[in-house]
DNA sequence: CAACGAACTTGAACACGTTCAAGAAGGGCG
DNA sequence: CGCCCTTCTTGAACGTGTTCAAGTTCGTTG
């Protein structure tokens, strides 16, 4: 009885039906009083009241309040996923797919700026598995790296040989940095991050294509090396 | 009685004598206890009672139990710019400088690492008064980004006319990302953190240098017009 | 010196996240 | 049907950060 058995996080799904059940009620009711509300004054009884649920039953399913995010993560790179389908189908010159993945993330993100604001901190956390680079996010983390590796595939874009497999990780990295600043962004219509992507993007552009030039060979070089010492 | 009279902030210093030492007093000791123990489990009412006072006394001086955190801030800063200064008097070039600045930096953080790690959570939110972007932060950020200046103004470097004016806060940019990697960098005395710095200092310093160069031209003046688009 | 008021101090009380021992539901098996 | 075991559910109780009405201290002023 000491051994963990419930299915405190995503990666377990619960056994039967009646559970799988409970768990989708709480965690659409978790979402919708999330957005409603904001996350810090989402109380975890009022969850488990307008989800009509005792409050340790929520806790059966998710190990704490913070978990619930994860499941937002997992929703959201879904989400990312289906509205960069259209620009990877449609575009074939790298800074357009890289652009249009971009705002299509930002666009999914939008509805939630407010409660993302408030949450981003618990991701920030190093210890915290909630973290975009911790062990439990790997698979939402390599779901993401993968569509950034698409952007890359399917784009015309002539890069650097010994740069390209280490590329996708890094547009994935850049990608983190505008989600930073967006969450920071308090421009109306966070209209500053949509600039920042698009005064950004050219410029990933051109430097992807100089990395192949001579002059900047020992400055690619110089950064690979340093990719993989902190890799280990 | 509505208005805040009190000092919640370091903004406004106690008054009186008598306040002054009070507010040092709790914030030695928690300062203690947060090495000790680590921050998520030194709770308010053990510094409280170490300090010898009551739990709400030291919600006179500050805030919240994070705002014990901004104090923190401004005494590392005061340390890593007491740190550095041997460095600035000794050395002449450019990545010297800044490789001794950094290095200073992490020095100083050390001693709290484990604490750090736990309380960079707060600092990463966007509404919290911690966040090294926060209007309450600016202070201690100015200050910051004048140490960076200084390892410019220092140096034999030559820099782009008008890259140059943006570089210190570049490079404060820079060394946020630096203890962002540090504060996650879970290798043993965070070697890889002084690796990050050893083998991104040179490239920095190639990639200011470079920064002057025709081909490059196009580039700097695309970063800069980015630049100024988003600081409005 | 006595009264006043600002500065400071107190600790009980509140709301919240979380835990856990106890029980209910449901279904497989003899 | 009765038994048993896993799965699921409950809600009281605990520890924490935070608040606040009430009290104390102490320099200033008439």
């Amino acid at each position: 009885m000491t051994e963990q058995t419930a299915p405190t996080t995503a990666a377990g799904e619960p056994p039967t039906a009646r559970g799988e059940q409970t768990r989708q009620l709480i965690l659409d009711t978790a979402m919708r009083l999330f957005q409603e509300r904001g996350y810090a004054r989402t109380t975890m009884r009022a969850i488990a009241q307008e989800a009509g649920v005792a409050v340790g039953n929520a806790y059966y399913y998710f190990g704490s309040k913070d978990h619930l995010i994860q499941e937002f993560y997992a929703r959201a790179q879904l989400q990312h996923r289906a509205a960069a389908q259209p620009v990877l189908d449609r575009e074939s010159e790298f800074a357009a797919r890289l652009a249009g993945v971009l705002h299509a993330g930002i666009d999914v993100l939008t509805p939630s700026h407010d409660f993302a604001a408030s949450f981003f901190k618990t991701a920030a956390e190093p210890t915290s598995p909630l973290s975009p680079f911790s062990a439990e996010s790997s698979a939402p983390r390599r779901a993401a790296v993968d569509l950034f590796a698409e952007v890359l595939d399917g784009s015309t874009a002539r890069v650097d040989a010994e740069l390209r497999p280490h590329l996708p990780e890094l547009l994935w990295l850049a990608y983190m940095g505008v989600v930073l600043y967006w969450v920071h962004d308090r421009s109306p219509q966070q209209t500053k991050t949509r600039r920042l992507i698009d005064g950004a993007v050219p410029l990933v552009d051109r430097l992807v294509g100089l990395s192949r030039l001579r002059v900047l060979r020992p400055v690619t070089r110089q950064v690979l090396d340093l990719i993989r010492t902190l890799r280990h």
